[in-house]
DNA sequence: TGAATAATGTGTTATTTTTACACATTAAAC
DNA sequence: GTTTAATGTGTAAAAATAACACATTATTCA
């Protein structure tokens, strides 16, 4: 944003001049806006992408869920707030977080003005050890994700739609499994996520060639059919191949 | 963002419990935060990609430039806010305008704290009628960008790099150029845009087979050269297969 | 204990997409 | 009318993707 400017129109000045002075005084004052993050945390259970809402209490709002936010303080960065958000409700620090679409009409809101930030996060759900019931926070199946309060349906859409497509430039998908994991469970993820099904010989021969597998030398457990290997992901080998990565295509 | 919460962490709530009458004063006093866009303003002239800004004449930034922004008015939706500063310093009303990332670190601006939204705007420099000179702006090749005012050099990097992605999916190229254009023209387009050389052939037969050129069956004028045909875009064809649309890949 | 089950693991071929590449044509400039 | 600097066009090689079947392995159940 620029601070001191002459707008000119056919040769006369409209609009205002600002001067530091005048900024300050907007930004200290009359122009401010309430500001929130809002985190549409992904999960993977069960072979289903899904959702971490709350039950909303408002009577406006009786019987919906919505997504977990919170305003931003006053001296916090934004992605800071996205990540005392997910740590507080999750107990999880390390995850993967992107900021995907701010949302700011300004009827979105019922206690006034409020634009918020909205964040995609990935997390294993077996490694959070969150209170569900006494949080009254629920892993929604993606698929039954129908009105949330607010404008949460539309911030759930652009997130969901985010992760659909950047799953496929970038394998994101590991956040959201185990650390060990066979190839059938990496399939059912992009299965779920695409909602698509996939050749299962394609989609192996296509990880091998990225080269980002570890072979553990492990095997799945306690399956009732041919046990599976187990892999594990090369995350050092993506962070050097990340910047000449153009994505996998399925 | 949820209004009515309970933090219960190991069984405990810790966390306030917010009503709606909390969130309100919140919303209402406290937790405001000045709220601005900042418009990355890219044309296409001289065979070159431009971006439109200005210069910066505060002493902490003195001989800079900065992106084209404003603070987002407390009963203006972020795009109308957008479209209100393009408006104003383009003349223009009908033009992309894409929303690319919101920059909120506490210390990016001097007077305060100001989050922005940074969006990424297409225009035909032929089209507008800047008053370039009276205004102060100037229309910088993009590859001369080097240090801008405030955190604008990431925000200009974030809108260039959403550009040049997105160009590879949608076409979204005809915005930069007048309604009729020869192939040459579009192919110096993307070539100025990717910032690499193209198969002419091969460049052409993409083109043709996304079937959204017309042939105007008028030629180019005053070219040293043998003149090339001139088409105009499809935008009622782009717009209904846009839905099955997956993209060009260059 | 062995037969049935339900999955894993593996290669090749056909199809499609992408890339590489050369020459005749046209209008303007000199 | 000769030179110049582009336009306009097709084909063949290479690479990527899609389609597809059978032997193997551990578990379950009779």
């Amino acid at each position: 944003m620029e601070m001191e400017m002459t707008v000119i129109e056919n040769g006369k000045p409209v609009g205002k001049i600002k001067t530091l002075q005048t900024i300050q005084s907007e930004v200290e004052s009359s122009n401010r806006i309430a500001l929130s993050v809002d985190c549409v945390i992904f999960g993977f259970d069960e072979n289903k992408l899904k959702v971490l809402l709350i039950r909303s209490d408002l009577k406006k709002y009786q019987g919906r869920y919505s997504l977990l936010g919170d305003l931003v303080y006053p001296n916090e960065d934004l992605d800071a707030a996205a990540y005392r958000v997910l740590k507080q409700r999750t107990g999880l620090s390390d995850l993967y977080l992107e900021q995907v679409q701010t949302f700011g009409a300004t009827g979105r809101h019922p206690a006034g003005r409020v634009v918020t930030v909205a964040y995609c996060s990935l997390i294993n759900v077996q490694h959070h050890k969150l209170k569900i019931l006494e949080n009254d926070l629920h892993w929604h199946d993606i698929k039954t994700v129908t009105e949330l309060a607010f404008d949460h349906k539309e911030i759930f859409d652009a997130c969901y739609a985010r992760l659909q497509k950047r799953i496929q430039e970038h394998p994101l998908g590991f956040n959201l499994l185990p650390k060990k994991f066979s190839l059938r469970d990496l399939q059912n993820l992009y299965e779920a996520i695409l909602d698509i099904k996939l050749d299962r010989r394609n989609f192996r021969k296509k990880f091998f060639s990225m080269d980002f597998l570890i072979d553990t030398g492990e095997m799945e457990q306690d399956v009732p059919h041919r046990p599976g290997k187990l892999y594990k992901f090369n995350y050092e080998k993506y962070e050097k191949k990340k910047k000449k990565w153009f994505g996998i295509d399925f």
